[in-house]
DNA sequence: TACTATACGGAACGATGGTTCCGTTTGTCA
DNA sequence: TGACAAACGGAACCATCGTTCCGTATAGTA
């Protein structure tokens, strides 16, 4: 972390100017560095070196820099991609009949998004952190809309009155913050389920199995692997 | 992350040897290293470079290194002193008359270490990636105590029956990983007492206040901090 | 097919951070 | 007080990673 990104003034992330002609070629490269961010940053976070996206992508580092001019822009990039469709379900979720119900698979719509793609997770986790205009917009955009999901469904009397956005917010950080090893995903559903019950009114949902061995008492299995 | 290090097989973390004719001066400067790695440690975790550490202890690296062999090593010293205590604060807890109530407040007081001691939190993330066999051990011997607390606990009939100790080391896992922004001292609390909610049969507590500015809804303050 | 703007690749640069090495200093003991 | 092992400091080394630069290749066009 703190790689010290400056945000460009400039709002675009994607290449400069209107699509005059680009090469053939430009345009196959730059959906394949797309492509391949995609995958890593998926998987490892915001942590995987431009070089590897790079040979993933089958091209030269130089390329990637002219397409974004920094990791970070390209890190926003894919990080509006994932975070544009969530605002757009919290508003949904919103005006939903059962906005206490609709509030609670939200959320656990938003933990598997952490989940399948880690960078949205670090990103999260950055919060508060110096952000580009954009990435600050956008994801003001989504607090916005997921508190005023968060109020309606406290008026259905099925979320607690007393649990405000910041609580959801951290709680949706810490929940992202899943270590593979303590957090496959049965387990992270799980810990969701019990975050829910603790936001809903009354309830106590049966939690989902998990798949993890269960073994003797007290003995958590723990693999070793080396980076 | 990843900082690849190799635990050597020696058990010991500090100095090597029986104790052994030391230096005055070699006594005091592992004395001053230990303190200024612990002071540093507590807030930045383990991404502090040694040479902060060692110009804090007034010390260059060199010494630092003659006292631990790596930084691995230097890390882990730290940890078991925080880890030990612990230990033994879930056993005595076990014993407690009320189990159910005494698992809450072990689990409270975690998160304050962790949020103390910021090392303890990457330590506790960093779970399941090659650790060394001491801090392996120790880790081990947590986890058996906390697993005997919470069998307790639920026995007495004050929490959920279906949580397992796997749920419980990946919420505090969550709750460890404190963002300084999201998660300031209350807010924490706050998420500390809703996940205890959760934990607890038929349990609604009063959350404890946020100090954070509540402001207009669905605006989350958000300071600028650069590293 | 020849020409040129566009795009490419990857070596090289600079910053950061862990670790080692070695010449110098200093505590201890006689 | 003199000698020497122990300990010190910090420059230097190496690896990683973001970013830049420039000589080369090529898509598009006439």
């Amino acid at each position: 972390m703190s790689t010290g990104m400056t945000g460009r003034e400039r709002g675009d992330a994607a290449p400069m100017g209107s699509e005059r002609h680009m090469r053939a070629d430009a345009v196959r490269n730059r959906e394949r560095i797309l492509e391949a961010a995609t995958t890593l940053m998926a998987v490892h976070g915001i942590d995987v070196p431009i070089d590897e996206i790079a040979e993933l992508a089958q091209v030269g580092v130089g390329t990637v820099y002219r397409n974004y001019p920094t990791k970070g822009a390209l890190f926003e990039a894919l990080l509006l991609a994932r975070i544009t469709p969530l605002v757009a379900a919290a508003r949904t979720a919103a005006a939903a009949d059962e906005p206490g119900e609709a509030f609670v698979a939200f959320v656990r719509n938003l933990c598997e998004e952490f989940a399948d793609f880690k960078a949205l997770a670090d990103a999260m986790v950055a919060s508060g952190v110096d952000l580009s205009a954009a990435k600050n917009q956008i994801s003001g955009e989504l607090i916005d809309a997921v508190s005023r999901l968060l109020e309606r469904a406290q008026g259905s009397g099925r979320i607690r009155p007393d649990v405000t956005i910041g609580d959801v917010s951290a709680m949706m950080a810490g929940l992202s913050h899943a270590d593979p090893m303590l957090m496959d995903p049965s387990q992270r559903r799980r810990c969701v389920a019990l975050v829910c019950d603790s936001l809903l009114v009354g309830a106590r949902s049966v939690l989902p199995q998990c798949e993890l061995s269960r073994s003797s008492p007290g003995a958590v299995r723990r693999g070793s692997r080396s980076s």
